[in-house]
DNA sequence: GGTCGGATCATCT
DNA sequence: GATGATCCGACCG
């Protein structure tokens, strides 16, 4: 099996290598609002992303790159150039989508954490088992827009899962807080989400109401 | 509405 | 052999 994502080439789209080669904090919060389409298996799906986290690469121990661990198959795209999609399995049954960032070889990655659905809530829905399109959470996320480990090392500049950056949300509407589920630098303020927002995680909050303003 | 425990396995030590 | 960037259903109030 060949990886040409491994040999620091250049995604499609020559945008997407300015994007998401920034630092990761930076392309973490400037998701927020960016439109996720999916067209896996032929069904297309359309969400806002409304919550990110940022793992910041071998000195961020919470990360799957962290220096203890180093580079592993696993991980090895996280590696590699960015705009690509780390995926990974967790708790032997979920999914977990990442975009990973920064300068080629820095293993730095976004957890696509919530989405806001825009098209396609009837596959969503469906594909959730009849449950709420409402892609709250890593691994419903996953399973909304069809995600699996077949997408591993996937350029996201290109179908049938792509990342359409927009003009970054205000700072009003963009709040941080401590990763969730991490026991490593669980005070690190690496988690961005939109304020108030459908589908974003509310450790010991109450139910989610409305939906992702400045569409 | 909130809390709790079980499911389930690739990956790394 | 232990662990985990989680989800869901059951149960309680």
């Amino acid at each position: 099996m060949d990886f040409p994502w491994l040999r620091g080439q250049q995604s499609a789209d020559p945008f997407h290598d300015e994007f998401f080669g920034r630092p990761v904090a930076s392309v973490a919060r400037d998701l927020l609002g960016a439109r996720l389409v999916s067209t896996i298996h032929g069904e297309r799906v359309v969400g806002v992303i409304v919550e990110t986290e940022a793992y910041m690469g071998a000195a961020d121990p919470a990360s799957h790159a962290a220096t203890r661990s180093g580079r592993t198959n696993r991980n090895r795209a996280m590696f590699g150039p960015p705009g690509r999609a780390y995926v990974y399995r967790i708790y032997g049954m979920h999914w977990c989508l990442n975009v990973v960032t920064g300068e080629d070889g820095d293993p730095q990655a976004v957890l696509l954490r919530a989405l806001d659905p825009l098209d396609g809530e009837d596959v969503m829905s469906e594909r959730r088992g009849g449950r709420s399109p409402v892609a709250s959470g890593p691994g419903r996320l996953c399973v909304a827009l069809g995600v699996t480990d077949e997408l591993y090392g996937h350029d996201f500049a290109l179908p049938p899962l792509q990342i359409l950056p927009g003009w970054p949300l205000p700072d009003g509407l963009v709040e941080r807080s401590g990763r969730i589920g991490v026991s490593a630098a669980a005070d690190w303020p690496l988690r961005f989400f939109v304020r108030n927002c459908r589908g974003v995680s509310r450790p010991g909050g109450s139910s989610p109401r409305t939906i992702v303003p400045g569409r």
